[in-house]
RNA sequence: GCGGUCGUAGCUCAAUUGGAUAGAGCAACAGGCUACGAACUUGUAGGUUGGGGGUUCGAGUCCCUCCGACCGCACCA
């Protein structure tokens, strides 16, 4: 930049929304407007459009039309303002602006400038305990699973971009009566490995994935088990089993690029005496009593449906128990709390609005339901059932579509939306396939600037060192930066709203703008001005791309291959 | 029965949390490669946002009421 420059400077949407807001405050001092900048819904619309005509419409008593009319004509004699925005348009109540081609070369240069660390906030302090994944160590982990995982991950890596401190965590449910049920069915096997006859019992597991667990004790410890009681028997074989099955869960959550701070061992925390720390804290807030021998938690008194009971009359813990002492835990450790839960735990957020409300911190404990997943595979619906043992497990899923386009449709819906999961359509390498599109736009950049390297090297040269970005006029390159301008926004609402779906969104819409672009404007071509700045461009646009791949837990890729 | 979530193009889903003419992809039809990857792109067609009522400048979004789908309603986990 030349220092001694006396052209105006270029506002930021930021700083334009400011001058917009002192200019309807002169108008109508009485208000209180509030000006924020979108982009808008259509390009006839222009770039960015706001709508504080409305708001004001009320105490100004004049039509919105009014309004935006004589908020353009009093700040357009602002100089920077002038600068900045090459066209106003009040409509239908709307101040749409279109902005000079100067704003969206400066979108590519921050974009060039920050790299990876485009959209990213700096730390604001505000800690999250994120939970989700979390099964009962019983069996493999199903679809649903991958589902939360997915989610949970995407939302953990968007929050960090969003400037949150993170904490993600896994609860392991090893502390039920399902464990004692998971001891009697891989007893029950290993039995049938010696006698094929033995018998297996009726509230066991019936899944085949008892069967390796039972092998693998006879191959550690033999037939040793034949000759004890099954009495004696169950509780260590029930630990085998928990630690063989936990290994193999996190086996493949990291498989699935979902890595944990904390693996919890419910068990754990009941050693530590956890329960009885939270539950005491309830007693201090005035929301435990007894009746009928059982220790209650009156969570009426915050909206829900019925109390709770947290020990039972024969003195042992609920289920509700340990998510007191859960939470009460995760409450110490993070500021806000939130647990991505499946579709059959909705009747639990009443309780969990108890815990905050009892330990005085109302609205930290939030719940994320991510609603079920139906398989699909062409025309054919799979039903699942644990029970039945006819479930699909999460790594065969994998096994099948790979990681990417696993994540990439968990990911892709709303969470509160039922999501049926077309196993045949996410391994189809074609175009209907969105994995492969975004990746696919990713990929043909890469091919570009590989390309550059050869024909082009100094214009490659160049865009690296963020040259020539003022060649850059044309609609489609000035529609691609404009996309990319979008990205911080798209971080920051996923963060805050939960909403992952939004990142493969996004990511489709770059993709297709880009596609667009490339369609239109030749890259490497005879004027080197020209070509530095459309190099300049792609390479803002993979890093953008595959920034948002990165925080789906989805790989970009530099080139495709197809099999 | 009570409570909750949801219902949007033929199909799968969006809609920046109350904003403009409800948008994409797939499927259908018609175009575009002597150039950087055609796994691409341009266009056409497709809708009473389940039905009805209400709130207001404005409703897919909020309220009421029907219809339908799913989930929950244990001193199980």
């Amino acid at each position: 930049m030349n220092p001694t420059t006396t052209e105006p400077t270029l506002l930021s949407l930021e700083q334009l929304a400011e001058r917009f807001a002192t200019a309807a405050r002169a108008l109508w001092p009485q208000a209180e407007p509030v000006v924020q900048f979108e982009p808008t819904r259509r390009a006839e619309f222009g770039d960015v459009a706001t709508n504080v005509a409305f708001a004001l419409s009320r105490t100004a008593r004049r039509k919105p039309q009014e309004i935006a009319e004589a908020i353009v004509a009093k700040v357009r004699d602002d100089v920077a303002v002038r600068a900045t925005v090459a066209a106003f348009t009040p409509l239908a109540g709307f101040i749409n602006l279109q902005l000079v081609p100067a704003f969206w070369q400066r979108v590519v240069d921050d974009v060039l400038r920050e790299g990876a660390a485009y959209g990213r906030r700096a730390p604001a302090g505000e800690r999250i305990s994120l939970e989700f994944g979390s099964a009962n160590p019983t069996g493999p982990l199903v679809v649903v699973q991958g589902r939360t995982l997915a989610v949970g991950d995407t939302l953990a890596r968007t929050l960090r971009h969003a400037g949150f401190d993170v904490f993600t965590e896994w609860i392991i449910n090893d502390a039920g009566s399902q464990v004692d049920a998971l001891g009697r069915s891989v007893y029950a096997r290993y039995r049938q490995l010696f006698d094929p006859a033995a018998p297996f019992p009726d509230d066991g597991y019936p899944g085949n994935y008892v069967i390796p667990v039972a092998e693998q004790l006879r191959a550690r410890d033999g037939d040793r088990w034949m000759h004890v009681s099954e009495a004696e028997a169950i509780a260590p074989i029930a630990r085998f089993a928990l630690d063989a099955l936990l290994t193999e869960q996190q086996a493949v959550a990291h498989r699935f690029r979902a890595d944990f701070d904390l693996w919890q061992s419910e068990q754990r925390l009941h050693d530590a005496g956890a329960i009885e720390r939270g539950i005491a804290r309830l007693r201090e807030a005035g929301v435990v009593f007894e009746r009928d021998g059982a220790v209650w938690v009156r969570t009426t008194a915050s909206g829900d449906d019925e109390d709770r009971v947290a020990i039972r009359s024969d003195g042992r813990p609920t289920y509700y128990a340990n998510d007191i002492a859960y939470h009460y835990d995760k409450l110490q450790r993070a500021d806000r709390v939130i647990d991505i839960l499946g579709p059959d735990h909705h009747g639990y957020i009443g309780r969990l609005n108890a815990l905050a409300d009892a330990y005085g911190r109302s609205g930290t404990i939030e719940v994320v339901l991510a609603q079920q997943i139906t398989l699909k595979r062409g025309d054919e619906i799979l039903s699942m059932s644990k029970r039945a043992g006819t479930l699909l497990t999460l790594a065969e899923v994998i096994d099948e579509v790979g990681v990417d386009a696993a994540r990439f449709f968990f990911v892709m819906l709303s969470t509160d939306q039922p999501l049926t999961f077309d196993l045949e359509l996410a391994k189809k390498q074609s175009n209907d396939n969105p994995v492969y599109y975004v990746q696919y736009g990713h990929a043909r950049i890469a091919s570009v600037l590989r390309r550059a390297g050869e024909s082009h090297p100094d214009a490659l040269a160049a865009a690296q060192r963020r040259e020539g970005l003022d060649a850059l006029v044309e609609p489609a390159e000035l529609a691609l930066a404009r996309r990319l301008s979008e990205f911080p926004a798209t971080v920051a609402g996923v963060a805050r709203a939960r909403a992952p779906h939004r990142l493969p969104k996004y990511a489709r819409d770059l993709a297709a703008e880009f596609h667009q672009f490339y369609d239109v404007c030749r890259v490497l071509g005879d004027d080197a001005a020209v070509t530095t700045g459309r190099l300049a461009l792609c390479i803002a646009t993979k890093t953008a791309l595959a920034l948002t791949l990165a925080l789906c837990g989805v790989d970009a890729r530099e080139s495709m291959t197809r099999s």
